[in-house]
DNA sequence: CGCTCGTTTGAGGATGGTCAAGGCTGGTGG
DNA sequence: CCACCAGCCTTGACCATCCTCAAACGAGCG
């Protein structure tokens, strides 16, 4: 909590100088894509674990790159329920918005080093090129898809495949059938509508199943990998 | 569902040509914003009630705009689950994808007048004029908002309070406080998660606290707003 | 007038939530 | 190096919500 609040007081002073420096005089040039010119124009940031990256009604003054650890964008109701809306891991972008504030808040899951750039120098580069412009939309319709499909988890699937679907997409984003989670049982039942006590039991009973092994909380390994699919719907 | 198939025929033939005269001719001027000119490139065609727009995995050769009508965006799993992401009224925008394939499937909820619009003519306007892309962007990062506010619903709330966040959108979007519904209840139930059983219920038991009337099962007026919004989490 | 499609209502049951307790693990300090 | 503590995870028993299955109702239309 209190490195939370330092590590905000530190982004609103020096930092933030020194990212508007780097946007100032790095823009002049011309770049060949987004993530090149991100990285001329930000500042590495560290963030620890549960620091919030920014807050939902927060006018939207940064984009952020993950380099490592990794992020939850998610929204809470007035009585406390909360919906993760998406983890975000090295290479994704988080923060893009059209609109000029936050619609959601940001958190690191565990300590994180992000890359910060100031938000209007980009979109100014977009109006110069056309190639950056779409570059960020594809970034929100891929943002989109992957809401999209969450969409239909949540509406219409049961607690096992909603599970399975977690553990396939995370597979799929680390590229291995082996994946360390980042984020505790309470952030993967926040993610998939469901409760700790409902995902913990999923988890185990998928590892009855052989479908999966249990190494550690944390640790997970896909083994059966048809059997996965099949409970994918 | 013949008339579905036919219609699907003529888009093919006749109306293509005619949609790509169109854009071929018009596009040479410059345009002040999005919608004229989708206006100015477009042709507008009328879809019969339940009439296939586009399917999933279609190559993404057209854009929409809703003119009359109502029009729904969803996905079906294998076992004939569906979720509908979205409803679209008169005025709103269809199928705009950054990719070049539909993720999703658009069918008119009610007989639907469109205004129909190559796809790739817009895109080229848009990397010439960047306010063009600027717009084709807010328009799916407000698609984004929605779905995600969407998610919410789907993955924290209850029946009750999904049926009331339903209508509020409704009335928002109608900006009345009476709506008629162009949609079935299997339809709200399949975009909030539920069973068409379970949304009856809820009417009934939202009419029966006086919080809304149903004077007709596709017409609901909203009485004690501020308990719906209450309930609105 | 009667049929059809969509909607409502009812009864019973399953899935996942709630409440509660116990266990594991990694970090800290003696 | 070990013991303890805190946070996280697992497990169990019970319960509420929503789903399923079934039937009746009603509005619109031939």
């Amino acid at each position: 909590m209190l490195m939370q609040q330092e590590s905000g007081k530190i982004r609103t002073s020096s930092f933030t100088r020194m990212i508007e420096r780097n946007a100032v005089s790095k823009t002049a040039g011309r770049q060949r894509n987004l993530h090149e010119a991100l990285e001329l124009m930000g500042a590495k940031i560290e963030y620890d674990r549960n620091s919030e990256i920014y807050g939902e009604g927060e006018s939207a003054e940064f984009i952020y790159k993950v380099i490592s650890g990794a992020v939850r964008v998610y929204k809470v109701l007035d009585d406390g329920r909360r919906q993760i809306n998406g983890f975000y891991l090295p290479g994704d972008i988080v923060g893009i918005e059209a609109s000029s504030e936050h619609n959601f808040s940001a958190e690191a899951v565990i300590k994180s080093r992000l890359l910060v750039v100031k938000r209007t120098p980009v979109l100014a580069l977009a109006t110069r090129q056309s190639e950056i412009a779409n570059e960020l939309w594809s970034i929100t319709a891929r943002e989109l898809d992957h809401v999209q499909n969450l969409m239909i988890t949540l509406g219409r699937k049961n607690a096992l495949e909603r599970v399975v679907a977690f553990l396939l997409e995370m597979a799929r984003r680390v590229h291995s059938f082996t994946i360390e989670l980042p984020m505790s049982r309470q952030d993967i039942a926040d993610y998939l509508g469901l409760t700790i006590e409902t995902v913990s039991r999923t988890f185990t009973q998928l590892e009855n199943e052989q479908a999966i092994e249990l190494p550690a909380s944390r640790r997970v390994v896909l083994r059966n990998r048809n059997l996965l699919s099949q409970l994918n719907a």
